[in-house]
DNA sequence: AAAGCAATTTTTGCATGCAAATTTGGGCGC
DNA sequence: GCGCCCAAATTTGCATGCAAAAATTGCTTT
């Protein structure tokens, strides 16, 4: 059986609104409304890869009618998370080991990108914050708290593409790290324990970059970072 | 004159599209057909910038019903091609400077990425052609033929993007192309013949460096090249 | 006349209707 | 039992209907 199954086909998806949010003065409208709420759903790995998105259902759990659920859909099959079959309907759209693999490459290069642009403009206080978090980091790495190093891990990722102050870019890299997030990864360790001191010795060394604003350099290190982060996550590892 | 007329205006619909698409096996739905046109269609700059949208006059020129126009406009958003105003409908996304300038460095961004790539998978006869096109292109720069000289530009770039065998790399690069092409340039030279002479001679150095597969080094002069065509295009100028 | 303002027309957002395509579920021959 | 075929049920793609929100028009007041 597989794993990657983190709801039957046939679950219930009910109760993913409350109720408030259809009439709060907020008033979005009913398309944007279902079309991040279901892009949430489907990047953060609620429903399993190849599962039929089934419009009537959804519909009602969502309580709108098929039009605009129909345009969040192929919204999301624009960003790449839904495969759209002709007269077939929706699916989670599956991604094989060659589309991550392209992925995380994509992910590099914007994240390089990121690193350049902000050793332009990235203000003292932005770098400090990224600092601080790279100790905490580095704390979660010594008591080998990996839920936690992930996440700190993430944020600094993010900080630098934020700190490139490139708004087209920031929307790309939300794309694309969307599409990359519904990997899931291992919580085993064993035999990743280099890899892990390897990323962070990896951090260390953008870290040095961005202070000294060396922006060639950090570009590459993050992409080559971003490289060694692609092989570890086949073994299911991702610093 | 509003000659924003993309088909003739035919009262039968079913009429209206060509019968081959609709027995061949690559049969497109509506809403493929009508994204694909619109979008050509903005990219191609035959609409003014903040022009209205209006959904009844394309339904009609189109020859199809709002729902697929309607979907098409909102991944047309989602490109960013349209800015869709709550109950007031859509308009043709206006770019200011600020807008430009973040757009071209994630295009170098996205070619540098392209250019590193290519280097590890780039095959002989790929290389040839794009060695070949940048003759080509010398020649009409010699010539001083800027029409041409630009498009063996465009594709000598395509290229190096095609070559980097990254699918995912290749639509978020088109979608960029596709944004900023609607950027016009002068054809109007005085002034700007060094700037011309200084990208034949970037080009060189980037096919050296392709040539030798160096690709860090590619990469870097990707992004520097993009960054004084980014400052040219301010000058009405785009090598 | 210009500014306000109410009535009318148009446009928008979404729901629903309908025909065509697809899936489903036997029944039948082998 | 296993494939095959065909009718019923479902699902999809698109057109249309309808109420609410703009935009437009025409009238009034100053």
């Amino acid at each position: 059986m597989s794993d990657t199954k983190i709801l039957p086909a046939t679950a219930e998806i009910t109760a993913i609104i409350p109720p408030e949010t259809r009439h709060e003065p907020g008033k979005t409208s009913l398309h944007d409304e279902v079309l991040s709420r279901l892009r949430d759903y489907i990047v953060e790995g609620n429903l399993s890869d190849g599962a039929r998105i089934p419009e009537r259902e959804l519909c009602t759990q969502f309580g709108v009618s098929r039009t605009p659920l129909r345009e969040a859909l192929k919204v999301l099959a624009s960003e790449g998370l839904v495969d759209l079959l002709p007269n077939r309907g929706a699916r989670v759209r599956t991604l094989r080991d060659e589309d991550y693999r392209e992925l995380f490459d994509l992910m590099g290069g914007l994240e390089a990108l990121a690193g350049r642009l902000a050793c332009e403009s990235i203000s003292a206080a932005q770098y400090a914050e990224i600092e601080a978090l790279h100790h905490q980091m580095y704390g979660f790495y010594l008591r080998r708290d990996l839920h936690e190093y992930f996440r700190c891990n993430q944020e600094i990722h993010q900080k630098i593409v934020d700190a490139a102050g490139n708004r087209a870019l920031a929307a790309m890299y939300a794309t694309v790290a969307g599409q990359i997030r519904r990997l899931r990864y291992a919580a085993n360790l064993d035999g990743k324990r280099d890899r892990w001191a390897e990323a962070v010795r990896e951090h260390e060394a953008i870290l040095d970059a961005l202070r000294r604003r060396a922006g060639a350099e950090l570009s590459d290190l993050l992409f080559k970072h971003l490289r060694n982060k692609r092989s570890a996550a086949r073994e299911g590892f991702v610093d």
